[in-house]
This record gives structure tokens, C-alpha cells and sequence, in this order.
DNA sequence: ACATTTAGTGCAATCGATTGCGCAAGTCAA
DNA sequence: TTGACTTGCGCAATCGATTGCACTAAATGT
């Protein structure tokens, strides 16, 4: 490994001279010879800068760390793509972490993160609370939320508007002229899981339409198992409506089990809605209504929003949101009895 | 920030003192109450070891590197995850880059992985032809490749048995009744497309059949586009054969586009299968027949590889296999006219 | 009783880069 | 010619932990 002073030796100068001929930031006080000379002899001896030496002097490591539950998870992968894009583009290192529950609390983990000396966290567990919201602004690294909202707006996030997207499924279901409306909802915990639900009561009001607390059910997790559970409790409570707004295209996956086990058929004797666009959902059977999000973009916000905060660049708390599509396939359609 | 230095001085005490108390593997040589003492007092004034500097000091950063050509491939993403597991459980740091083929090659990552100083990488790019290899080994740093091989073995690798797994899919539709069957390859120049087209012909050769070149077509990507431009190829040359199978999940769904428009029915006039099991391809319509690859176990055991080979626990260069499974759902069936 | 271990801890160098400060030479104006 | 700047670069401290070596005191051996 050659070091910044066998560079510096062979050009014949004082390795501080190396270090500011290579940072193009401060080169400007060097010589333009010299740093010439530097920039040959850095190429030719094959130098590259050690950046754990740099990270302990400077404070700064250029790595952010980023906390996911689930990194094989559709919603979450994007995500961290978008994110690490952006990231390395300004020469960063994304370091991933699962916390294993378990194992470790997500609380250990930012404990880790920071004793890495990472420049900025991404928190993207969902969980509505949690305390390590609290660790990183006392140690006052830089946090930026995503795919999660916080109700008091103390650090910046990066979300969809789950409240417009439920409207523009409930408003696409309403136009096809469902009237008897419901709602599979996510656990409550989660934030996305409670927007969500506000949303659809929102967008139901809004039209004129008061749902009743029987016509929502929450599952227990965003998974298939459980959306296909808490779609057999809420058929067999109002087997009469017609339609169904999952809170996630996992859910409403689930919901589609549901109804081959009862003998329904999607989208002639219930239409489903699903919420996300996830990979593969325009091929099942039938293909499934739903609404878009593009995670891969909420991933380079966040990118984006962490490198100026890191950069001091901005002092708000901005909160980025971005904005749904309705994307409708074949699993809705109109009631069959309109009333 | 509290350093070593303020729990040495609080408890009266050398600096190195406090180091090696503070790791378990050296703490013997430490007397037990000042151990004690100094248990204490760190955990009192929330003393976390600085790794950057731990690092700079040791060489070792408890990091290593993954480098995948999509964070959010299906394929991938389990992979990462198992990795994680495994990795952060000991303790070291996963950071994952992703080379922009437009931006940077995976050559320069490899180089600022190394200046970051992780102690091993993995390499999950499929490319059969790089030379990344070969500057992780004149680095000397520990590599292991995951879902991908080397036709000389200088590096350990995990890979899934291509091999067997199309023969099983090719064992599956013989037995079905099928003597027809095309092979829709993915590209070439990766691992997994040349393996598993060379499985496709072992597995025929040794049934008594010999595929003709005709009876192969190769993808230009492993994506459903790609798939299904050459599904369509393929079906216009061989418009009589009963099965096909294709050597990725994406590949088939592609081919499921290709019937649909040339009027075809799966599994009626064509049996499909496909390879990976990806999440929701069993509830594709019709619910695909493939081969299962435990992507989360591979990406497992490369930990427990890497973990090894950092640790010098090992000097051979280990070749795992994991075997696949069939996984028989609605897209094979015999065929119609059986001869 | 003296030599020799052994256990327990301190000292100071070290890892490789960054950076505040200082110094010398050159520039310019008075 | 001198004083005031500017430009270009060197010096040495510094970041926080690790580690080989040295050293002291107690324990053990003969």
C-alpha cells in the first residue's frame, strides 16, 4: 500500500502539500507545477488515500448507514438502490443494517453506526415509535426518515402521500360506482399502516361517506399470511360489499387467497385495490389494480436531503412527499349490482 | 464523545489498560476487580471504542463489502440479507455498492472499497469476465464470489447446482411425458446463463436426447422483455414442441407474454418452467412450475465463508453448492397429444 | 536466601492522513 | 528602501485506539 509520504518523497515535497494537491477543494493554494508533479506521481505509484486515516483526523467518514427491517423487502430494496445511487455518486458508502430482533434492538444499531463514525443515518424501520430518534439527535448526526412519518416534524423524511393515494383509490372506486367500500389496514404501529387508514377515512368522508368502524380490519403484518387472515374476518363481517382497499399490495395478495377459499371471484364479485405497484403484481391472476409509488425515487430524495444536510446546506426540516398514480388493471371493475 | 482516555483517567488507570480490558480475548491479562472497575465506568460514562481509530491502528475495519449488480433484483436482495445476518452478528459492517455501469466501473469499487480498508469482499456481479478478481488478489483481500463462478477455482464461491437444477426441470417434463424441449437461455457471458444452458444439455444428453442448436435461444437480459422477445424468436422456429424451459423465473414470465399474444395457453399448448422461485411467481397466472434457490441460505453461508477466510480459520478455497428444489405448480402439465 | 518466573500494568510508538500556524520568497505601492 | 500583502509550502500536532516492550512486585523454585 503506498501511503500519502511515498508519494510525497518522490515528488520531493511535505506530505501536506500531497493532501491539499489532491483535494481539489484546496488545491487551488498549490503551485500549478507542483500539483501536477503530485497528480503524476499519485497516478503512477497507484495512491489512493487511505480513508480510515482520514475519516479519525477529519471527524468525517463519508459513510452513512442506513436501518431497514427487511432488506429483501420490494418496498425496501428500491429504495436503498435509489438511496446508494445517489449516495456514491458524491463518493459515499452506503452500510446496510437489519436489526435483527432477536438479537439486537435498533437502538444497538445506531449505537454501532455511530461508534463507525457514519456522517448521517437513514432510518426506514417503520415502527412509529422508538426512541432511537431520540439517540441520534442527541448525538447530533444527521437523520433523515424514510417510507415513515414522524408526528411532530423533528427531523426531515422522505414519503409518499399515503392520504392522496388512498383518495385516488377510493375516488377510482367510487367512480366505478361502489358504494359499500372496505378497507383492509396494515398494523397500526407502523406508520404507513396508520396513514393509510387516515387516508381512507379522509377520502371516504370527503365523498360522503361515513365507514363504519366494522368495515375496516387491520392485519397484523404487511404480509400475505396475514392480509389473507384478516380478509377471511372482514368477508364473513360484510359479506354484502363490493369492494375492497388493501393497504398494501401484499394485503390485497392476501385478500385474493381469501376469496379462492370462499369462492369469490375478484374482480366479478369483489373488486380489490392494492397499494404500492410492486414487482410482478401486473402478472397475477387477475392482474391487480393499484397504486404506484416509486420507492427507487423516494430512495434518491433521501439521498439527496441527506447529502445537503450533511453539507449544512439547509437548516429546515424539509419534508419531501411524493406523489402517487392509480394504476388500474383488472382486478377492479364495476359492482355488479349497481344501486 | 468519551474516549478511552476518559474512562482510563476515571478510573485511575493507563489508556491500554482500558483497551485490553475492554476486549474479552485479552482481558486475562487484566486483574479482575480493575476489569471490574473498569467495566464500570464505561458503561457508566456510555464509552463506545472509536472503530475508525480501532481500525486505522489495527488495519482491521470489521467491514466488508458487497458489490451486486441491482440492490433490488429479487435474486439479490435475499442474498444481502442473509449476508447481513451473518456478518453484523460478529459484529462487522456490511456496505453494498452498486457499479452505474455509465458512472464507474466495478473496478473503481473495488478500489475505494479497498481504501476504506474492508477485510473481505464479495463479489455477486455475474459478469464471467472481469478482472476485479484479480485486483482483490493482488490486494490480497479475502474474496468470496456468491451466485457466480470461476472456470478456474482461485476464489472461494457459493453458488447454487445449475447443473442439477436443470435436471431436475428437465427430469420433471420428461416424466410429464414431454420429448420437445427448448431451452430459453439467459445471456451468455454470465455465470448463471452459460451454467445452466450447459446444464440443459447435460440433463438432455444423458436422457438420450440431443437438443439442437435450434432448440436454444439465448436472452439478452434476464429481465421479462428480454424474455419475451426471445420466447417469440424461439416459438416461430419450433412451433411443435410441448415444453420449454426457461433458465430464470423472469425469463418465463416473459414467455408467458409471448404466448398470450400468439394465442397460446400455458400449460395447455405449452408447459413452462422456470428457475429461482421468486417471491409471487406462485400466483402468476398459472402458477409457475420452477426450481426453488434458497438465495437467503446462499447469501448465509458466503458470510459464514468470509467470516473463515478473514479469520484465517481456513486455506483451502472452499466451493459451495447448494442444491435446489422442484417446485411443481400449474405451468407443466403433459402434453396434450403424447406420442 | 537468592534466582527465576509470572502476573499485572504503564510507556510510548504507531497507524495515515488533515490542518492551524508559521515562515520564506515574491509582488506591489509608497 | 521599506512595509504590507500575497503566494506557496513545510512543520508538527492531532484524531483515538492498539500493541510490543519494559518494568515492578509478588510468587515460586532450588
Amino acid at each position: 500500500m503506498t501511503t500519502i509520504k511515498d508519494v510525497a518523497r518522490e515528488v520531493g515535497v511535505h506530505p501536506s502539500t500531497v493532501s491539499r494537491a489532491l483535494d481539489p477543494a484546496r488545491r487551488g493554494r498549490i503551485g500549478e507545477p507542483v500539483v501536477r508533479r503530485i497528480l503524476e506521481a499519485a497516478e503512477r505509484l497507484g495512491y489512493r488515500p487511505d480513508t480510515v486515516a482520514a475519516s479519525l483526523r477529519s471527524g468525517r467518514s463519508n459513510m452513512v448507514g442506513i436501518i431497514v427491517p427487511d432488506i429483501a423487502n420490494p418496498v425496501f430494496s428500491p429504495i436503498i438502490g435509489g438511496l446508494e445511487d445517489v449516495l456514491s455518486a458524491r463518493g459515499y458508502a452506503l452500510i446496510v443494517a437489519d436489526p435483527q430482533p432477536q438479537r439486537t434492538g435498533t437502538d444497538d444499531i445506531v449505537q454501532r453506526l455511530v461508534a463507525r463514525r457514519v456522517d448521517g443515518l437513514v432510518l426506514a424501520n417503520v415502527a412509529l415509535k422508538d426512541n432511537s430518534i431520540e439517540r441520534c439527535l442527541s448525538w447530533k448526526v444527521p437523520v433523515v426518515l424514510v417510507n415513515r412519518a414522524e408526528a411532530e416534524a423533528r427531523v426531515p423524511s422522505v414519503v409518499s402521500d399515503d392520504v392522496a393515494g388512498m383518495r385516488l383509490a377510493v375516488a377510482h372506486l367510487l367512480e366505478l360506482g361502489h358504494r359499500h367500500i372496505l378497507h383492509l389496514a396494515g398494523p397500526q404501529m407502523l406508520s404507513t399502516g396508520s396513514l393509510r387508514r387516515r387516508g381512507f377515512l379522509e377520502a371516504m368522508h370527503e365523498a360522503g361517506f361515513a365507514p363504519a368502524d366494522n368495515d375496516i380490519e387491520e392485519a397484523e403484518a404487511f404480509t400475505r399470511e396475514a392480509g389473507h387472515a384478516a380478509a377471511l374476518r372482514l368477508l364473513a363481517r360484510q359479506p354484502e360489499a363490493t369492494a375492497i382497499v388493501a393497504a398494501n399490495d401484499l394485503l390485497a395478495l392476501g385478500i385474493y387467497e381469501a376469496l379462492r377459499e370462499t369462492g369469490r371471484r375478484c374482480p366479478e364479485d369483489l373488486s380489490v385495490i392494492g397499494h404500492n405497484d410492486m414487482p410482478l403484481v401486473d402478472l397475477v391472476d387477475p392482474p391487480l389494480s393499484t397504486i404506484r409509488i416509486s420507492h427507487r425515487e423516494m430512495g434518491e430524495q433521501t439521498g439527496q436531503l441527506m447529502l445537503d444536510l450533511i453539507e449544512g446546506v439547509r437548516g429546515d426540516v424539509p419534508y419531501v412527499v411524493t406523489a402517487p398514480l392509480l394504476v388500474v388493471r383488472r382486478s377492479t371493475q364495476p359492482p355488479r349490482i349497481s344501486r
